[in-house]
DNA sequence: TCACTGTGACTGACTGGACAGTCAGTAATG
DNA sequence: CATTACTGACTGTCCAGTCAGTCACAGTGA
């Protein structure tokens, strides 16, 4: 454990840069931000501690970066999914789809992303929505469509879809915090089913609600 | 500011212990768990910084009792509306509105629940568990018997379930990041249309999710 | 009714440890 | 050789938790 090589070696920006994003987040994920620290991510990344303060102004800048990494990619998957449909309901289905299995194989960024919106609110919750309502756009133009062509009921969009994005968070939530026992992507039938067709069976009860 | 009386009173535990939940629940949410400090909480609470340690054991002991208060009142109103029916529908009904409805008027707690899982994950999990199988039991024993009546459809009970407390957390969890911005039980009728009768249109396309 | 006293509830200045961020020095690279 | 990316020992701050001392109050007996 003594003859450490130290070998020092100099990368550009970007390398060094995504070099530091994976140790953070492998330390964020294991122990969370606060017990995180910048002393665990140099070790991790193996670079000097200096090094991640000539690329990160904080440690909170940092965790910020790693979560803006996610959120692009889970934006980048749901888009080229949706894409795939003309249909609305398929289009939404697709998205739904592609928003569990996203997490199902990336179930570390779940922590992290919880984490943030309790720690960090305000600060955070706008750049979120940036990244948020791009999405939440698209899927109230779909279903615009959806109930211009009688596929779906006319009906409160934004309580919809807030209703959806709900859906689909406290799943993840849940998930998270059940300890990951089941397969995420096993809820996505009685998920769509649920909102699509509701739980109530039969037309007479129905009509109370609708 | 000088002539500050020091008047040391004594208290009986119970009512010191909630004098010191009283304050320790307004500083944790104004400030959150990592950022709240001994020293505020006793400031708050106007007492001296030992008493604290008299009553709990430490900060995070102070934190997670002021959580378990929250859930034994939300517990408690929440049988209580849930037993005023008798048909599964309305008593699914009655809990959904009186779960948004208590957030409602206890905001400060939905904070304090969402940092509490994000950061004390497994450690907590287990006793909100018990907390809420405590209901969950309950829910469960409503729709069975909804589809034993064929008021509901013949679905994995543990899919809807777990699909309808996401729905309400991630109301929650929006709304709260959302900045409250509109009345939270405004949102009740399209949860409880939609989670009760789906967002489809016309039978054609329903039998396809069926 | 009052004075005295023992108990233990209460206090807050202090301590020890942790950790974010710095910066003077080191060495890789052109 | 000059430049500058890189390093990690060091510093200053913050704060949870402690504990030696203080004082409110109940009990006791005069």
């Amino acid at each position: 454990m003594k003859s450490e090589e130290k070998k020092r070696t100099r990368l550009s920006e970007g390398a060094r840069k995504k070099q530091i994003l994976d140790a953070a987040i492998k330390v964020f994920v294991s122990k969370g931000f606060h017990a995180a620290t910048t002393d665990d991510i140099m070790h991790e990344a193996q670079i000097g501690k200096g090094t991640i303060y000539q690329h990160f102004k904080n440690k909170k800048e940092l965790f910020i970066a790693v979560v803006d990494r996610g959120l692009d990619e889970l934006q980048d998957v749901i888009l080229s999914e949706v894409e795939k449909a003309d249909d609305p309901l398929k289009r939404i289905e697709n998205a739904i789809r592609a928003y569990l299995t996203f997490f199902e194989r990336r179930s570390d960024l779940i922590g992290i992303l919880i984490h943030e919106q309790s720690t960090f609110q305000e600060r955070i919750a706008k750049r979120y929505f940036e990244h948020y309502y791009g999405n939440v756009d698209r899927i109230k133009q779909t279903f615009k469509t959806g109930i211009a062509q009688g596929l779906m009921k006319k009906m409160d969009i934004d309580g919809a879809i807030s209703v959806l994005i709900s859906l689909l968070n406290g799943q993840l939530y849940m998930w998270q915090i059940e300890g990951r026992k089941y397969r995420l992507s096993d809820r996505t039938s009685v998920l769509l089913k649920i909102f699509f067709t509701g739980i109530i069976s039969g037309q007479k009860r129905k009509k109370e609600y609708e």
